[in-house]
DNA sequence: AGGTAAGTTTGATGTGCGTCAAACAATATG
DNA sequence: CATATTGTTTGACGCACATCAAACTTACCT
């Protein structure tokens, strides 16, 4: 077995994958995200993910392996279904990115405010 | 009976009043603040006060009269007790206001922001 | 004092949520 | 092909929450 952790592509080396099903920005309500975001884990994947694309349930990566795999599945389907974050399906893994765009475009200055505030703030994972 | 609703009154005309429990700014967490904002009906009381100080229960000038005036103490309860609101007595009545001092030394720019996406987003109140 | 009005508190209810565990599907690896 | 790995789905459980209703508190009014 190989001990070394799988290596993270570089966003524009992935060309392949399948995205997974989510709302259109113009569809992405802003009471759904503070909604998603008003949960310890999920803020914390928030931070997360904002640092650049990861594998979603490596949890020592993510600094949720003291939850279950299926319990990271669900906060990632509810932040995707709230136009959070993208997710492509590549073989086995999911890469899961911050749909930063979309967000600015929709709520500016959102997601720059709250990881702001989130630095200054810095809960520990339960 | 007086069918005139009752009149408000300006913040600096409002010397006496008890002011109710509430966290220090600086325990306002993140987390907490995203928690109670993520309810369509604290949503759109944020933005209501976010005018000035109001009434707290009076459904008719909130736009909650459809909610029991219960509920609605449920909901000033919860943001109160996240740093959101501040709620000081006077008689029967209870004043409410944001805190958008304390909430912007915390967290720059989140309520500017929110009230932003709000205005883009206008979700009707449920 | 008696009655009315404003809010809170408590209890009850239905619903949703966070979590785990087991089963399942899909893919990678020997 | 056989087996291990990654993640989803389903079910179960406990807890929190949004809501209403009724009782209660406090204050205003005549």
């Amino acid at each position: 077995m190989n001990d070394a952790e799988p290596l993270k592509r570089p966003e524009n080396e992935i060309g392949d994958g399948e995205l997974l099903e989510q709302p259109d920005a113009a569809d992405i309500e802003l009471v759904k995200v503070l909604h998603a975001l008003g949960d310890p884990t999920r803020l914390h994947l928030f931070r997360v993910y904002a640092d650049g694309e990861r594998y979603s349930c490596s949890s020592e990566r993510l600094g949720v392996g003291h939850l279950h795999k299926s319990t990271v599945s669900h906060h990632m389907r509810i932040m995707r279904e709230a136009g959070i974050t993208a997710t492509r399906a590549v073989g086995r893994n999911r890469y899961v990115r911050l749909r930063r765009a979309d967000l600015d475009a929709r709520f500016p200055g959102l997601v720059e405010t709250l990881l702001r505030a989130y630095e200054g703030n810095a809960p520990q994972v339960p």
